[in-house]
RNA sequence: GGCGGUGUAGCUCAGUUGGUGAGAGCAUGCGGCUCAUAUCCGCAGUGUCCGGGGUUCAAGUCCCUGCACCGCCA
């Protein structure tokens, strides 16, 4: 197993409001950096704003305020969402820090050192007044999308980056390391667009204020993507030779919406390897959210609000809805119906059912303190085989960014444990004093079961897996639990005295 | 227009290299238990496995074709 784990989401637009996408993305990287965690690797975990750019600049003007101190104004409702959510990233990034301005600028120095960068013209159509170009496929009638006011033709002076000259180098690179672009039908998407040619890239303007100055060219400012890319070099120190840098490059996984995959599948790899970096291991692309089967829009007035879902639901319920309900990479629709549906099914009536009615049962019979179990019999073979059997499983959907496959897995083992504990009926059992060691021991793999599915389940409900986790009376964080070890069948400490009841998921009643 | 993908129970989907009656979850109906958050368990379903043709002793699973939807590119 690799020792280390470094995972991104994208940067977030400062000038955006968070909805349902960036709780995803974010959501996802942070259950994957805690399973990792878990795992005993080291992990950092990296997400943050992208804040230059003509929409920011034109904000803060009008409001009568310096560009960087509208960032500062607008960053926090990004940098809420991790305790909102319950993130665990180990770094923000904010592009109009001083520290990613030494980053962008040196491997711009590298590339132009290298010959890949050279000074050329750039051509659009120009709108005056939003200030920015467009294609003439974004054109609306030769006018701007946005204001809908005509476009004019426009020239300006621009670096460009010879991104034609690493067609060849980059289908090298996907072909050696065919997990390099994920899922799969992304990936050959991307060599396709790449097979097609590729046309080399303006990365600096002249029109553009609120950036990063070129090094060494006056009035040039350095463009979107060679700007925001290289975030991910500078959360870890670069272009300093940090201690973080050597241990964490290159990136286990930058994780993207569908939309801005080929900006990291191409342009990334490209830009580090012209400026001598060795390029991140991964790129996975997740799907987008409909909501109540209709496309997300201002103008229809149904984006869903992270921070007024975990009002509502609470983290845990929203975490789990986002990944259990739809395969990571494809789309998904998110309803209220959907969501109330598996919080209830999933969390209350199976999982959070479980530990309750064992824990209601070991108060009754045991005085709620766990007995020792006897040597399993036939009866008990089905479900210890299945809690055997559920880290491998569960790790192995992980390495596939399956997370609804591991979601599965679990809840299957909590219903096996549901059906375990009527098979053997602990209330027909202690009615008979006789049978008193098999009924601890079937209480015991009960509440073993609900022991080994909230460890599996805290990467994604880490709120409720540890109130359940001492509910079950282990010790410390979950989170600090290893994997391997406290995923072993037995873990539950005998003469543990534990609660008579926890609801960790009230059903949410319509 | 080019390339790729998908089309299986009401809904969301799983179906390994073609071979015993075509599955899961949710929703529906009926029955059971009582430890439990009116929770849990069992049973029952219905399916022209998109249409058509073909290969084969045998196809949801392979080939051809048509239709529908989706993605990327132009």
């Amino acid at each position: 197993m690799k020792e280390t784990f470094y995972i991104t989401t994208p940067i977030y637009y400062v000038n955006d409001v968070p909805h349902i996408g960036h709780a995803y993305t974010t959501i996802a990287c942070d259950a994957l950096a805690r399973w990792h965690r878990m795992k005993g690797q080291k992990v950092f975990f990296l997400t943050g704003t992208d804040e230059h750019g003509e929409k920011v600049n034109k904000s803060a003007t009008q409001q009568g305020i310096p560009p960087k101190e509208l960032a500062d104004r607008v960053v926090t409702r990004f940098q809420g969402l991790s305790s909102a959510l319950t993130i665990s990233n180990d770094g923000f990034i904010r592009t109009s820090e001083p520290r990613h301005y030494a980053s962008v600028q040196d491997i711009f120095r590298k590339s132009h050192a290298n010959g890949d960068i050279y000074l050329g013209a750039y051509e659009g159509w120009y709108c005056t007044p939003c200030e920015s170009y467009w294609t003439d496929l974004q054109l609306v009638d030769g006018t701007c999308p946005d204001c809908r006011r005509p476009a004019e033709k426009r020239k300006e002076p621009s670096y460009f980056f010879r991104l034609s000259k690493f067609q060849k180098p980059l289908l090298g690179y996907y072909e050696r390391n065919p997990r390099f672009i994920r899922p799969e039908s992304r990936r050959n998407e991307v060599i396709a667009f790449v097979e097609a040619g590729l046309t080399d890239l303006s990365v600096s303007r002249t029109s553009l204020t609120w950036g990063i100055p070129v090094p060494g060219a006056d009035g040039h400012v350095i463009y979107v993507w060679y700007d925001a890319l290289t975030n991910y070099i500078t959360g870890l120190g670069y272009p300093k030779r940090t201690e973080a840098f050597d241990t964490f490059w290159p990136a286990d996984v930058h994780m993207v919406g569908k939309d801005i995959l080929r900006f990291h599948a191409i342009y990334w790899p490209a830009f580090l390897m012209s400026a001598g970096i060795e390029p991140p291991l991964g790129v996975f692309a997740h799907g987008w959210w409909t909501v109540e089967g209709q496309k997300m829009s201002k103008s229809l007035g149904n984006v869903v609000d992270p921070y007024e879902m975990v009002e509502k639901y609470g983290a845990d319920a929203f975490r789990y809805f986002l990944l259990r309900e739809v395969p990571f990479g494809k789309d998904g629709d998110f309803s209220r119906k959907a969501l109330v549906d598996r919080i209830n099914s999933d969390l209350a009536n199976n999982l959070g059912n479980l530990l309750n009615r064992s824990l209601n049962m070991l108060a009754k019979y045991f005085g709620s303190v766990v007995p020792s179990p006897s040597a399993p019999e036939l009866s008990d073979e089905g479900l210890l085989c299945a809690g055997r059997e559920i880290l491998p499983a569960a790790d192995a959907a992980m390495e596939e960014v399956e997370f609804h496959k591991v979601l599965a897995a679990v809840l299957n083992l909590s219903d096996a444990a549901n059906r375990y504990i009527d098979t053997n009926a602990p209330w027909a059992l202690a009615k008979d004093p006789a049978r008193k060691n098999r009924l601890g021991t079937v209480l015991y793999h009960a509440l073993e079961a609900a022991r080994v599915s909230v460890l599996l389940m805290s990467p994604f409900i880490p709120t409720a897996a540890q109130r359940m986790w001492e509910a079950l009376g282990c010790d410390g964080r979950v989170e600090k639990a290893t994997l391997s070890e406290a995923g072993r069948w037995g873990g539950l400490r005998v003469g543990a005295t534990l609660p008579r009841s926890v609801i960790a998921f009230p059903r949410i009643e319509d």
